[in-house]
DNA sequence: TTGCGGATTGCACGCAAGTGCAAGTCGATG
DNA sequence: CATCGACTTGCACTTGCGTGCAATCCGCAA
């Protein structure tokens, strides 16, 4: 129980001998108020602590300037580090980020959106996890705008903004073979996320189409313990792998780790690895990871350009999608060709 | 411009065939509501898709249900764990985390918490920099809890919860004692804040009075590229020191990488080092250092439960004010005494 | 049938803002 | 001095919801 509550544009008002609507006009850019009386009620207000009730002021607009951000596995680096760049980006636009936490349960996305929508959130930026079509609906028909990043889905209406995670396994595919790796491997994780299947396939395709076969491993989730216990079935294998494509850098940390210290392997002499997100982490000289580098500020950038101006639904559907380019990060794991 | 704007209550009650009062008491727990109209709107919401408008609703109750988290340096690991954690137990407490980030400049917590305020947030919790006291008294006088988290700071009324630094500098010291060590030294940021600073008063007071001197070096931010020069102002030395204790693991994992890939030292045998925080890193088999594990569970439940309980203003001061004690994890970057 | 108690319902008001409209102010011009 | 126009100002209404109060309904006992 509060004792005293937040200050109020009445009581400006009535401490700057002003109506109301003046208060409120003071505080809406644009509006006319002369200078005089804006002045008295910016000294008011700055004297009795007030500021606007964006509640409120929301409810009037109908818009809040809250964005909504759904994610899982926010300590994850690669997921922080996208995370840290939109709510900056967001907080330039005048937005204010709102978090969600989803886990691996169903409906946990969906209820996260319903949580969005009961907050009358401007958008919902999704970065885990899929919703039902009847809550993306809903969203949409409430004028809810929908950004989904990396989860490949064909509604209209939301943003997509994914990656070329099919010919990223393919270049990967093309450094190992250059670096004269014989067998090749793929290290996945078992969630099997359009994003993780997209770069085995694009790997496998193009092994083959130089001739070589893949081993393709899946094990939990996309974490460095996952990378351990997928580096020690693929290693104690008869043909052992002399080159490792990960689904993400966890997994090759995981992987590495392994391979040096359990198995005793030279990397990139015995061993060339190569990751996928280029987290900080991939820099550091144990790891010194071969990796593709996530777009994370061209990603929030377009995000938040989109919500920003808005872009209407009579837009062409093309503008809905957007594809980025991950850069391969050339460091040491892969030997050079 | 959305073409269709929310549900609200009206529509529900005028579909349902009842009136707006009976919707708004059908989502109120506790109100007195028949069965039969219950159900009715229940009905009415769920073919419209209505959700209550949390906007409307604080604005009413004078209680948003939101918590505002006002953090610097998210994509840091041991700042994304704590912020995990605090999300998902803030969630289970119903309420919804809204996120400020900050930075270095002057004044950005303070616009921060002003954000908190336009919100009208049931309470902010501060992760990094320290608001000014006015600021901090308008949150207080307008009903807001505030709570700090490692910000050493001697106002009433905020919740503040610290660990025991200081003792665990000096656990540390012991360590090195024991496990042989003769030149000891302590390698910091530049930041200076109450945290650091009192690991390394803690650790220099302890070696001190076990007979050892402390170098000291403080460079940079708490991050891995500032461990790593640190590396190399320390490591280059006449008098090379042989147990380092490391403000952060960050730091020490640069640290650790330098010592071993420019200077060639072997850990432990040559060099001991510790950390502090417990990322997920530390645990890595390419660090496995050993750290105080920073109590991030502990933190995010005492901070949670105060706010949902809604410690009163009149409850003695030093229920405000909580020390934890950091874990020391035992791994392999120090030798066995 | 009447009276009574308890549960349910609707009305109307309040929360804190934004905004159209009409009234008011002021200076300049004819 | 009257008129016009530009600029300000305040009134009143609106947003979506919660809730006190009074009215209504129902069942049951007298």
């Amino acid at each position: 129980m509060p004792s005293k509550l937040f200050v109020s544009a009445q009581e400006v008002a009535e401490k700057a001998g002003v109506s109301r609507s003046a208060v409120s006009r003071t505080f809406t850019p644009g509006a006319s108020v002369s200078a005089d009386t804006r002045r008295r009620v910016l000294e008011a207000a700055e004297a009795l602590g007030y500021h606007v009730n964006h509640l409120a002021r929301g409810l009037m607009r109908n818009e809040s300037g809250i964005v909504c951000l759904i994610v899982s596995d926010v300590a994850t680096p690669y997921r922080s580090a996208l995370l840290r760049e939109l709510t900056i980006q967001l907080q330039n636009a005048g937005k204010v980020a709102m978090f969600v936490n989803t886990d691996r349960s169903d409906g946990s996305v969906d209820r996260a959106l319903q949580q969005a929508i009961r907050y009358r959130a401007d958008a919902s930026i999704i970065l885990s996890g899929l919703p039902d079509k009847s809550i993306t609906q809903l969203c949409l028909r409430s004028g809810q705008r929908l950004v989904l990043i990396n989860r490949d889905d064909d509604q209209p209406g939301p943003l997509k903004i994914n990656l070329d995670d099919y010919e990223s396994g393919g270049r990967i595919a093309t450094a190992f073979v250059r670096a004269g790796c014989k067998r090749l491997a793929f290290a996945n994780s078992e969630a099997g996320t359009p994003s993780l299947m997209g770069r085995e396939r694009g790997f496998i395709a193009a092994a083959t189409k130089l001739g070589l076969e893949v081993v393709v491993e899946r094990y939990g989730s996309t974490g460095y313990e996952a990378g351990r216990v997928l580096a020690q079935r693929m290693l104690t294998r008869a043909e052992r792998p002399d080159g490792v494509f990960c689904a993400t850098d966890l997994l090759a940390c995981g992987f590495m780790d392994a391979a040096r210290h359990q198995f005793g392997l030279s990397i990139p002499d015995q061993l060339c690895v190569a990751g996928f997100d280029d987290i900080e982490q991939a820099s550091w000289s144990s790891f010194n990871l071969t990796t593709f580098a996530q777009p994370v500020m061209a990603i929030a950038t377009r995000a938040v350009k989109w919500l920003a101006t808005g872009g209407h639904e009579d837009e062409p559907e093309e503008a809905h999608s957007v594809r980025l380019k991950a850069e391969l990060i050339w460091r040491g794991s892969i030997r050079k060709g």
